[in-house]
DNA sequence: AGATCATAGTTGTCTATACAACTTGCGATA
DNA sequence: TATCGCAAGTTGTATAGACAACTATGATCT
């Protein structure tokens, strides 16, 4: 078979595509299966060899498919087995994390941050470790508070090491984020992070205008650029002011 | 050309296979130029016919490397401009949750769950509205205690709207959990959290053992199905003993 | 009964080709 | 000058065929 307009042309008008592509309408008939209870988590998946039948097209359009509902989680592909609907008992979404600064503008705020410290600390055994450094080797320190139109929304801070960044003391972070300067200077290979409920020290409590029982969401990532360890961070929200979001669509 | 060996045959010990497959070879190359910083966000990426050619390889396969970096994130394609990198400024990676029950399992301890109250409350008009349903109407209500080896880490207030799941109350929530009886039975279709810092309410605190001023993690999650709104749950952790996390590979 | 082998069925990868859809820049035209 | 149209380049989708790798099953042999 070869190609033989499965496309609609479209009107002047922007208007959507009014024919989905075929290996779109192969991943949204399984959905639609699965979404519906009639093929439940462990149930068979058609064969690449029915689909193929069941829709007049070509293989390797339902193949792609397929593949690419594995990737997504929905179901489990086993070379020479075949592909079964997947336990969906775990709900997986992406949580994205933005600069700080782009977060505020996107949601049509105004950002500004105020630069509470820097400066140079020794590394004592734990986080020499966590750098991978030597004991008492030298790290960039910087401490921050960002606000969102004028009210202090995260206090971050941030651990550099200098292999990755030599020259991130120079930086004016009034203008540029540390989280942004890091991606220009150190190119983000690996990342981990954690997220916990704390009480805020009295540092930050001060300088986030909390009182000292108010509740505060704490991230705490860890960033590396190739072979270092690039940077530690402490990121403090108030608990009251900030949440985290995602979601999940079939 | 035609299909010539691009794999190894594997010895009869199971190894990794000693040649990645092409698609593989090129996305590898793709985020290896990334991560040594050599191309920078908005660079652009060789297009398919130039990476064709430099791994004298088919565009096809080609196009899936580039596809497949693209979902990732890592590159941008605009159809008829050509490939760019991505900016990175976003950290996104997945954060997977699973029914407290296996995650629990996963760490190889021991679940046990604690039933604090079930019955049948009658929608408020801000409730009502979130279910879709009329204000008064009837709603499941389930509010439990999971302990991990006997320590309280989950505090789960449930509200089930009976069009998804008629019989929720006859379940044990003892044997199962409230999440992995909605799967059984109402297909989930869409979910959407939130998670924030906050204070216990006095009946969590006592229910998870915490004084007034611990601060927990709070989940508030709502899941869809079809049609149905199926459930919201307000879901409390001790922040002193919980966190979630996550990690971003390039 | 148990082990071994052959086979059918399934997914994984790859190719060569084709046409569609879109972007961009350049040249021709008004 | 300004605009239009065209052509080249790029990505998006789809096909038919091929071989590789793996699984599961049943038949055969010991």
């Amino acid at each position: 078979m070869n190609y033989h307009g499965r496309f609609s042309h479209r009107a002047a008008s922007p208007m959507p595509p009014t024919v989905l592509p075929a290996y779109l309408q192969v991943k949204a008939f399984v959905k639609a299966q699965i979404g519906a209870g009639a093929w439940r988590p462990g149930d068979p998946v058609p064969s690449e060899a029915a689909l193929q039948q069941q829709f007049g097209i070509s293989r390797m359009t339902v193949n792609r498919a397929l593949r690419e509902l594995a990737t997504e989680g929905l179901v489990t592909r086993v070379q020479g087995s075949g592909t079964v609907v997947a336990q969906l008992n775990r709900i997986s979404s992406t949580l994205a994390f933005r600069d700080i600064h782009e977060e505020i503008l996107g949601r049509g705020h105004v950002h500004s941050s105020r630069v509470v410290q820097t400066g140079r600390i020794r590394a004592g055994a734990a986080l020499a470790r966590s750098f991978g450094l030597a004991t008492g080797a030298r790290l960039f320190h910087s401490v921050l508070v960002h606000l969102e139109d004028g009210v202090p929304i995260q206090f971050e801070d941030r651990l550099v090491n200098p292999a990755a960044a030599p020259d991130y003391l120079a930086a004016d972070f009034t203008r540029t984020t540390p989280t942004h300067y890091l991606v220009e200077h150190a190119p983000l290979t690996e990342a981990s992070y954690s997220i916990e409920a704390c009480l805020p020290t009295e540092r930050e409590a001060s300088c986030l205008g909390l009182g000292p029982a108010d509740p505060c969401l704490v991230m705490t990532r860890c960033t590396r650029s190739g072979v270092h360890v690039a940077s530690l961070a402490r990121l403090v929200y108030p608990g009251l002011l900030y949440s985290f979001h995602g979601a999940f669509q079939l």
